[in-house]
DNA sequence: ACGTTGCTTAGACAAATGTCAACCTAGGGG
DNA sequence: CCCCTAGGTTGACATTTGTCTAAGCAACGT
């Protein structure tokens, strides 16, 4: 458990990304390493797993807690959970009988700097 | 052109979405909205020419610009393109003989407001 | 030891996706 | 007119994805 998901190598602890994309051009290499994270979240059923387990009190959700709350297979679920930690956006931990998901905020942030857009402001904030 | 991609009704004008992930759980309807969007910065070419639009001087690149910077076929690019358009992340203009992309601030910024988290900050911001 | 409950893995399958070659449309110049 | 260039559309194809059922492994209760 608490798999990194090693071959994906993202190292979102570094300068993998970060300027946002509207100031400078992504280069083909970051592009590679950040894209499996939004495609990560460009699913319905996993955005809203990513924002349960990313809001939940105590920083941590229990799977048994997120299968019940769509219309789906356990199985399916679970799938969905391991693309998310595939993606580095989230991480797992069995505690006895359950398995708890928890966010990973460091890579959120970076994905939010990324999209980040100069405030509307036309004149000087 | 200029094609707003009728069926897909983002209605990013308005609630569709914001309040940031790590703060309240994304409601089905919502992330049915926005998952779109992700799905299309889901790809590193997709996210490259986003990238390439949204900084582009001017505000706006000709596809002529966009479809030599990439090792794939002309028709593969205008797909892509298609797929950000139909996303609402960039609108296309033709003037001439040339076509121009320009990125939509406001749903990047929708976008990076859903994934923003508070600051690391552990003690009183 | 056995059965139960929680979750993941494996396999199968229809649907969606990324890519290309071929064709088509728009606009500009001879 | 005809042709040339810039892009988009269509149809085909292999690959990937989302979903399920069936089977497996892990921890607990009795």
């Amino acid at each position: 458990m608490s798999k990194q998901a090693a071959p994906l190598s993202l190292d979102f602890t570094a300068a993998t990304c970060c300027p946002p994309l509207t100031q400078q051009r992504v280069p083909g290499e970051a592009a590679a390493a950040l894209a499996p994270a939004f495609k990560a979240l460009g699913d319905p059923v996993r955005l809203q797993l990513m924002s349960m387990i990313a809001s939940a009190e105590g920083g941590e959700v229990c799977v048994c807690d997120l299968t019940p709350a769509f219309d789906l297979s356990g199985p399916t679920i679970s799938h969905h959970l391991r693309t998310l930690r595939e993606a580095g956006l989230v991480d797992s931990e069995r505690r006895g009988t359950w398995v708890y998901y928890r966010a990973r905020p460091q890579v959120l942030r970076q994905l939010a700097a990324l999209l980040a857009v100069e405030p509307t402001a036309p004149a000087g904030r």
